[in-house]
Formats: C-alpha cells, sequence, structure tokens
DNA sequence: TCATCTTATTAAACCGTTTTAGGAAACCAA
DNA sequence: TTGGTTTCCTAAAACGGTTTAATAAGATGA
C-alpha cells in the first residue's frame, strides 16, 4: 500500500510552509500575497508528483464533502437512469460527485438514507421524493443544506424544484386522442396522492369533462408483481371493452399494460389506442410504434444541477424558493393514428 | 445551519471520555473492557440524542471511506442500471455507499475519473473496463486497493473479474438461429478489440465455420451519431439482400439495427431473423418479440459485490484472483422463429 | 502488608487539511 | 534613526473522530 503525499511532505521538500502550499492549492495565492515565483514553484511540484488531495482531511476541516445526494424512485428505470447519466456528468466538471440511490418510493426506505447521506454529510440533495417525506426533508432545509425536488414536489414545503407541466402534458396527450377520433379513453394509473399523478389525473379528467366522457380509470398499487398487474389489467379490458384507448401514467405500467393487451390479441390502435405518460428509447421501434409524452431530460437534469450549485454557493443568500416548470413534447406515433372505424 | 454533535460533547455530557464513547460506538466496548452498564448507558443516549457520526474524520484517521466506484460504460444503458441498482441495494446493507460514473467506453474519461474517486479514497471499484486501462487498474491493484472488473475483462492482470460466458452465449444463439432454418447470419458489431466483444464474435464465427457458411459482418464506431448507424445499417442490409438473419452483439447496436429493418420495411422475421445480446425488457413486447441472449443482471450484481467486499475485509490476505464465469439465458421469441419460406 | 493482576477508564497523539493571527524583512517617508 | 507600510510567508490551532499507551481502583495471592 503506497502511502499518500502529504502537504507537510511538500512543504519539507520545497522549504516551505504547509500554509503556503495549501492557499496556492486552492488558488488563493495571489489572494494571500505568495509570490508568482513562489507559486510557480509549488504548482510546477504538485504537478510534478501529481499530488491528490486528501478528500476526508479536506472535508473534516471546511465541512463539505463536494458531493450530491441523488434519492429516485428506481435508479434502473430509464427515466430516472437517464437524468442521472446527464446530472453525474454536468456534477463532475463542476467538481462534485454524485450518491444515488433507489427509494423505491418509499418513504421509510428514503428516511433512512436521509439518514446514511447525513453521516456522509453530503453537500446537497436532488431528490424525487416520496409521499410523506416532508418532516424529513424540513429539516436538511432548516439545517441549512441544499435541496431541489425533481419530478414532482412537497407543495408545503418552500423548496426548489423542477417538474414538468403534468396537468398539461396530460391533457394534450387526452385532447389528441380525441381529436383522433378516440372516444372511449381508459387511464389505467398507480394508487398515488402524489402531485404529479394527481396532475396527471386531472389533466385526463379535464378533457373528459369538456367532451362529457365518462372518466375510465383503473389504479394498481405500485410495485405489486408485475405478472399480478398483468391479469388485473387484462380482467380490466376484458370487462370494458367499450374502452378504444388507453392511456398509461407512467412508464412503468405500460410494461404491464403493454403486455396484457398483447396477451388478449387487441390489435393497436385498430382495437385499442395507446398513449404513455414517459417515452422509451425503444417506443418507437414498436410494431406499431407507442404514442409517448417525452419528458424533456437533459433539460430536467441541467436545471436540478444549476439549481443544487446555486443553493451550495450562494449560501445564506436563500431568498425564495425556485420553481422551474418545463414543457413535455408529445411523441405521436402509430399507436394513437386516427380512428378509422368510427369515421368510416 | 444546525451544529453537529460531537462525541467529545456527548463525553462531557455523561461524564466520561470521548475513548469510552468512540469504543461503545464501534463496538468494541466488551474487547476494551467497558462495563456493560456503561456501554448500555451510552448507547441510550446515542439512541436519544441521534447521534450522526462524521465520516471525514473518522475517514481521515481510519483512511476508509466505505466507499465503492463503480464505473461503467454508460449508466442510463438499462443492463448497467439493472446492475446498479442491485450492487447499490447489497452494497448499502453492509454499510457502503456506491459512485456511480459513465466512462463512455473513453479510457481518459476512466483514467479522469480514477484519479477523482483516488481523491475521494474510495476503498474499492467495480468496473466495466474501457480499453487501455491496463497502467491505471494495476496500480490500484498495487496500492493495496480492492478492484472487481465485470463485463468484461483485462486478460493480462491479476485481478478478480465477474463475466459471462460470452462466447458460448453467442455460439448458442447463432446455433439457434442456425437450427430454425437461417443460413445467411450477418453479425452487426463494435470495432472493438475488447475481450466481450472478440469472444462474441468468435462465437459467431466457430458456428458459422462449423456449417461452413461465410462471415457476414459488419463493425460500426462506438457512439457515432446514432442516425449515422442507422445509414449505415441500411445500406449494409440493402447491399446484402442475401441475409436472412442478423445478430446484433449488443443492445445498444440493435437500437439503431431494429430502426434500419424498420426504415427498409423488413418483416422480422420473415424476411429477417433477429437476435440480439442483451436482453430489454421491452423486447418481449415487440411485436414480433425479439430474441435475446439475457445477462443475469441480478447474479452479476451480487457476485461482484461479493468479491469486492471479500478484499474489503480480507485485506492483505489476496491469494489469488477470482474469476466468476456465469451463464447467460438464451430468450427464444418471435423475431427467431422457424424460418418458414426456406421449408416449404 | 506488599506485590501483582484484573478491570474499567482515560489522556493524549494522530490523521491531513484549512484558516487565523501574526511576524520578519524590505522599503519608504520624515 | 525611527516608525509605518508593504510584501511575503509561517506557526499553530482547529476540524471530530480512532487508537495507543497509561493509570486508578479494586481484587487476589503469598
Amino acid at each position: 500500500m503506497k502511502k499518500q503525499i502529504t502537504i507537510s511532505e511538500i512543504a519539507n521538500e520545497l522549504k516551505l510552509s504547509k500554509t503556503a502550499i495549501s492557499f496556492v492549492l486552492n488558488g488563493k495565492g495571489r489572494e494571500m500575497g505568495i509570490s508568482e515565483q513562489t507559486q510557480k514553484k509549488i504548482l510546477q511540484h504538485l504537478e510534478h508528483i501529481n499530488y491528490i488531495p486528501n478528500v476526508s482531511a479536506r472535508g473534516l476541516r471546511t465541512g463539505k464533502t463536494k458531493t450530491i445526494a441523488m434519492m429516485v424512485e428506481d435508479i434502473s428505470d430509464p427515466f430516472f437512469s437517464s437524468i442521472a447519466r446527464v446530472v453525474e456528468e454536468i456534477a463532475y466538471t463542476k467538481g462534485y460527485k454524485i450518491l444515488f440511490s433507489s427509494t423505491e418510493n418509499d418513504s421509510q426506505r428514503a428516511r433512512d438514507l436521509i439518514q446514511v447521506f447525513r453521516r456522509r454529510q453530503v453537500d446537497g440533495y436532488i431528490i424525487a421524493p416520496p409521499p410523506c417525506i416532508e418532516p424529513e426533508i424540513s429539516e436538511l432545509l432548516d439545517d441549512g443544506l441544499a435541496v431541489v425536488l425533481f419530478d414532482r414536489t412537497l407543495p408545503t414545503l418552500k423548496v426548489d424544484n423542477v417538474l414538468v407541466d403534468n396537468f398539461q402534458s396530460s391533457y394534450n396527450g387526452i385532447k389528441h386522442l380525441i381529436n383522433n377520433g378516440y372516444e372511449n379513453i381508459a387511464m389505467i394509473s398507480l394508487i398515488s396522492e402524489q402531485i404529479q399523478m394527481v396532475e396527471r389525473h386531472r389533466g385526463y379528467q379535464t378533457v373528459m369533462d369538456e367532451v362529457n366522457k365518462q372518466y375510465i380509470i383503473k389504479s394498481v398499487v405500485y410495485h405489486d408483481a408485475v405478472a399480478d398487474n398483468i391479469s388485473i389489467l387484462q380482467n380490466f379490458f376484458i370487462e370494458n371493452s367499450h374502452i378504444d384507448a388507453v392511456f398509461f401514467t407512467t412508464n412503468y405500467l405500460a410494461e404491464s399494460g403493454l403486455e396484457a393487451i398483447r396477451n388478449l390479441n387487441l390489435r393497436i390502435p385498430d382495437d385499442l389506442g395507446v398513449i404513455v405518460f414517459d417515452d422509451d428509447k425503444l417506443f418507437r421501434l414498436f410494431t406499431p410504434s407507442i404514442t409517448a409524452i417525452a419528458q424533456p431530460i437533459s433539460e430536467i437534469s441541467t436545471q436540478a444541477v444549476k439549481l443544487i450549485l446555486m443553493s451550495l454557493t450562494n449560501k445564506g443568500f436563500k431568498t425564495t424558493a425556485q420553481n422551474v416548470l418545463l414543457k413535455t413534447a408529445l411523441q405521436i406515433r402509430e399507436s394513437s393514428q386516427p380512428r378509422k372505424n368510427t369515421h368510416e
């Protein structure tokens, strides 16, 4: 095990003080009146020996770890992993590293994770919050930690967040189905009080109200066995044979739903139009391709990192919570093509 | 900003020494001869005030950070993100956190990342190595750090790894196509010297040799623009119209390939059988569903964590590098159905 | 009773940085 | 020559744990 080179050793070698090395190392040479000559000497030596500072020591002294925790529902979900990818990349350029973790949308898990992150003294948190986590988030804020929520928010808290317009997106999606001649549109969703889901529901309901149609809603429990969901949805489709289109409120549900549809040998879009909230790289390659409401992954990530870095640097200048609201893009594909039989 | 409670404060409150608190905190109470009574008192107090130790301080003294770096090609790739999910979960139960990052299979990026991780004094590394990274990995090993490679390995290094049998998997997949009557099987792959790719190629070539068929190979550059790849592959299919099946050596290529096939209006499997290395949750929902060679995500993850934890705890007992070789599962679906026209 | 051995506890050093408070040398003005 | 500025640099104290070496008190044995 090779011993790490320390600042003291460098100081000895160069016949200078630790202080001088540290100043130069942190770019405070000029400010602290270290001569150009000495600075150059130190920098060259640091470069030459490929000095690697000890972050634990630095963290201990400064209280900062240059680490951001990112808590999402499921890091293996393509929506979240894509965001993670971009967030990691941007944060890296600013000297931050990201600790990712999956909450499974379970508040107890999330609480445990926050506890772990606190031990590790992460500087900031980017969170897609599960329900009932307000007290813990609130505590983070009280303790002056940087927090940014995304994908969903906690309306009772004053906290930065970056969201998409779930209501409008959902509204536009359903409207698109209506415009294409679909009449009996079902919504498959999760049993959830979370704001993003509520808004998506509201988008659906608003359109249905506008066109004077009955809601046809099936909600399932999050993270029940996939097989269970498939059969539940199959039964739902069988019992509601008048449905001519279906709106899945998340990509996770679409997976089960598309399988149910396939098992029943229903043809898309002739028997059933389909639209999904959240796009997937492969949806455009389906036969027929699947219409989806695509969230702006890259922009969500960029904004989240931007906000967290602002909080991190502007410590204390916290005036008011920032709310970033982004637009989605309706990717119109074959699964929602204009309905033929009703027009013939 | 709430002040963190420190061991010294606890010691004062309880009229004990920091030492005693520390011993009990680390479960060394018995060993160090702290009386049952005192231990209980300390533990209760720790629980009561919800003490959160400062990891920087601990890390500084012990040199351990309880952190593992995980470097993959692309954390947004479902294969890697699924593994990440499981790894994170298992490591968490052992008190470790994972720092994820994407190398883009670029060795310079990987080098930079390793540098960053070294600063952070991560205890171990789980890596899907890009090419030409041997020197850096070697250095990690020399410095006594725990390293586990997965998905691919560096044959010149003595290092733990967990791999799948790329040759056999690929062989079985192609054999399956042959058995189903396909004759002119193309392989779409990446220009790569990496062992996992070489093995997959070898599997293809071996079968083709056995049945006395010409290789039909198209290799593209990693991470060229997707649109470019699509048109390259379209041209390839047009120029080689005798091809009746295609083997994509990674899911990443399948994405472009399936789009090319779709653009050309080729029917799967009638015009073209398809098989992909790496499964995707959605492949089974395609119409027709896509045959894939599925890697055992969960087992890969479990084994990788197991190996890294062994290295981490058995410090110095390093006798010899462990090689774990896992089997894949050929998920036979509609895209490789027995060929009709040749049998009629 | 004195030396010895446990048992229960702790003082102090240490890990490698950052930062505060100050100090030496050189220069300048009067 | 004295006192005041600059300019350049440093000693030493933190940060909050872990660990080593030591010690006080009580028990044991001869």
